[in-house]
DNA sequence: GCCGTTTTCGGCCCGACTGTTTTCAGTCG
């Protein structure tokens, strides 16, 4: 039999998610639904590989929160077969391609499973076939709107069912924020939802505001210029999409709930549920309106005053994912996050030496403009000829001309860096003796990334364990939307550089931010150190540090986690710690 | 299907908007 004990966590997820979808669509109990979804979520931002946990002696699956008996046999099944018969059982009964029309806005599991069982809708091609006939307007309870919506949907669907990277939403949200800021009447304005938790992707916009004429805030937001289509247009709740294409909700409150507004729509989801229960547990009701006693509002005006009327301080929005934080918060041990004002240098860069498009001196003068007090240069290494990758010989001669730079500048240091590259059978491309000279080597992989997981993960480990390496630049090698992060055991790289004291570098690029939020807890609770670094190919590309920020505080990490917050005497010493 | 200083049953978060309805179900966040 194949060995499928290697399967991961998110195969895991994506089966319990599957198998939530389509017991919603035969109608089964909304809490047994609800039971794989939780499941799921908790399996997906789990760090240990359920496997191993199926697998050992001490660490039971049931004591994984929302996994019960019958979960954690379930998984059990998985991780021995790779698959679930209940799934292959539903999927007997339903068309997987429902799955498919349940995600068209304005189709959910009920009137999937009716045009299924009616007009024999098995997947959105035959969908958009009936609803063009004008099939879909003759069931019950559809009608020509619907209809039309369905076709609208399908198209929506195909043009952009990605989440947007959170770089690109930003100039919409602030051109939105200011014409809201226009407003007559308007008291406070926030976004909220996942933009607000600093997610490293935005489905949508949640825009929330206090003001005192809610229809006049209706008709602003929808005359917004970019406007392309409004969805939705109520007395406290408007829905419209954009151009560039992203849904962007309005919602408007009193400024005596802005607060309670603010909390439920940050949410998420997780953490807006189990606030409410906690809240439920004292006899108190949370809403979007406030916290109430009986019919008393005891608190809603700030986002603060809502969390003490809970028991609880007030939680920063970007650990919202009730992945902890809320425990941590009754212990009061949440964690002081990080911040860029203690960022005090960039440790990854390209110059023109390789395939940068400034000068070593723009960047440096760049870096300093910023209030850093030091940066690594680390350009590119042989192996990667597209950028004009440095050999030994021109490398050194870089080093020299890194040296001379930094004998000219004042209060600034320039550490000899590189980016080397890590072949495939985890050496370097650059001699021992070579990389020994240098002040800080990023090791990386940039070519031959579609190696089963274990070999990946054995050619990076083998690469940690050379003494001159100091960072592991972007781990995954992902790129978010584009290419998927490459097969590695992200738990046995994070224990090898904890073993040789190497940092793992948070790549800051906003398509990259490689690691993810869940590899930065895993880190920190590991001892290992995150370098914080941009990457810049350009003196712009120093500016995306605040985005590494935003991702480690995701994370949970301190600035005692991010050796780039050090000092220059410090990071030093950091660094001789090596080898 | 999970969970429990109200433990092995009976709960399980909450409200707005739309479309197709005559009082509400379904969807969404």
């Amino acid at each position: 039999m194949k060995n499928h004990s290697d399967i991961k966590n998110r195969d895991i997820a994506r089966i319990f998610d599957e198998v939530a979808d389509l017991l919603e669509i035969s109608g089964e109990s909304f809490f047994r639904v609800r039971a794989y979804r939780n499941a799921s979520r908790v399996i997906r931002d789990l760090s240990t590989p359920l496997s191993t946990i199926a697998r050992s002696q001490n660490a039971k699956l049931e004591d994984l929160p929302g996994i019960g008996k019958d979960l954690a046999e379930k998984i059990q099944t998985i991780v021995e077969t790779g698959d679930l018969p209940l799934r292959r059982e539903l999927e007997s009964e339903l068309p997987v391609g429902l799955l498919e029309v349940m995600r068209i806005p304005g189709l959910g599991p009920r009137k999937a499973h009716r045009l299924f069982l009616e007009l024999g809708i098995t997947d959105p091609e035959r969908l958009e076939e009936a609803a063009r006939c004008g099939k879909i307007r003759e069931l019950k309870g559809f009608g020509e709107k619907t209809e039309a919506q369905i076709l609208e949907g399908i198209e929506t669907l195909r043009s952009f069912g990605k989440r947007m990277l959170r770089a690109d939403v930003e100039p919409i949200a602030l051109s939105i924020i200011e014409h809201m800021k226009r407003l007559k009447g308007l008291e406070k304005i926030e976004i909220a939802g996942s933009y607000r938790r600093l997610k490293e992707t935005v489905g949508d916009l949640d825009i929330l505001v206090a003001c005192r004429d809610p229809a006049g805030a209706m008709d602003h937001f929808v005359s917004f210029p970019g406007v392309r289509k409004t969805i939705a247009k109520g007395k406290t709740k408007s829905s419209v999409v954009t151009n560039p294409e992203i849904q962007v909700d309005l919602r408007v409150v009193g400024a005596e709930s802005f607060g309670a507004a603010l909390q439920y729509f940050t949410g998420s989801k997780a953490h807006g549920i189990a606030m409410r229960t906690i809240a439920q547990k004292k006899g108190l009701k949370l809403n979007e309106y406030g916290v109430f006693k009986g019919e008393k509002m005891i608190a809603g005006r700030t986002e603060r005053e809502v969390y003490e009327a809970a028991g609880l301080p007030w939680i920063p929005p970007e650990l919202r994912e009730n992945r902890g934080e809320i425990e941590a918060a009754l212990e009061g041990t949440l964690p002081e996050l990080i911040s860029l004002s203690s960022i005090r240098g960039d440790l990854h860069m390209h110059t023109d030496e390789t395939d940068g498009r400034d000068s070593l001196e723009t960047m440096a003068s760049e870096a300093k403009k910023r209030g850093y007090l030091y940066i690594a240069v680390t350009n590119h290494t042989k192996r990667v000829a597209m950028a004009g990758g440095l050999d030994e010989q021109r490398l050194l001669k870089h080093w020299d001309a890194v040296e001379k730079l930094n004998a000219q500048i004042e209060g600034f240091h320039i550490l000899k860096g590189v980016e080397v590259d890590i072949l495939d059978d985890g050496t370097l491309d650059i001699e021992d003796a070579v990389l020994s000279k240098g002040d800080y080597v990023v090791a990386s992989v940039h070519y031959n990334t579609n190696m089963s997981r274990s070999q990946m993960t054995r050619r990076i480990v083998r690469a940690l364990s050379n003494p001159n390496v100091s960072a592991l630049a972007h781990p995954t090698g992902r790129l978010i939307n584009k290419r998927p992060p490459y097969e590695v055991d992200m738990e046995v790289i994070i224990a090898t550089c904890a073993k040789f004291g190497v940092a793992l570098e948070l790549n800051a690029a906003p398509d990259r931010l490689d690691i993810d939020d869940t590899s930065c807890r895993s880190a920190r609770q590991h001892g290992v150190k995150v370098s914080i670094a941009t990457d810049a190919h350009n003196k712009g590309g120093l500016d995306f540090m605040r985005y590494g920020v935003y991702q480690a505080r995701r994370g949970w990490l301190e600035k005692e986690d991010v050796i780039n917050t050090l000092n220059f005497r410090l990071l030093n010493r950091f660094l001789k710690k090596r080898g």
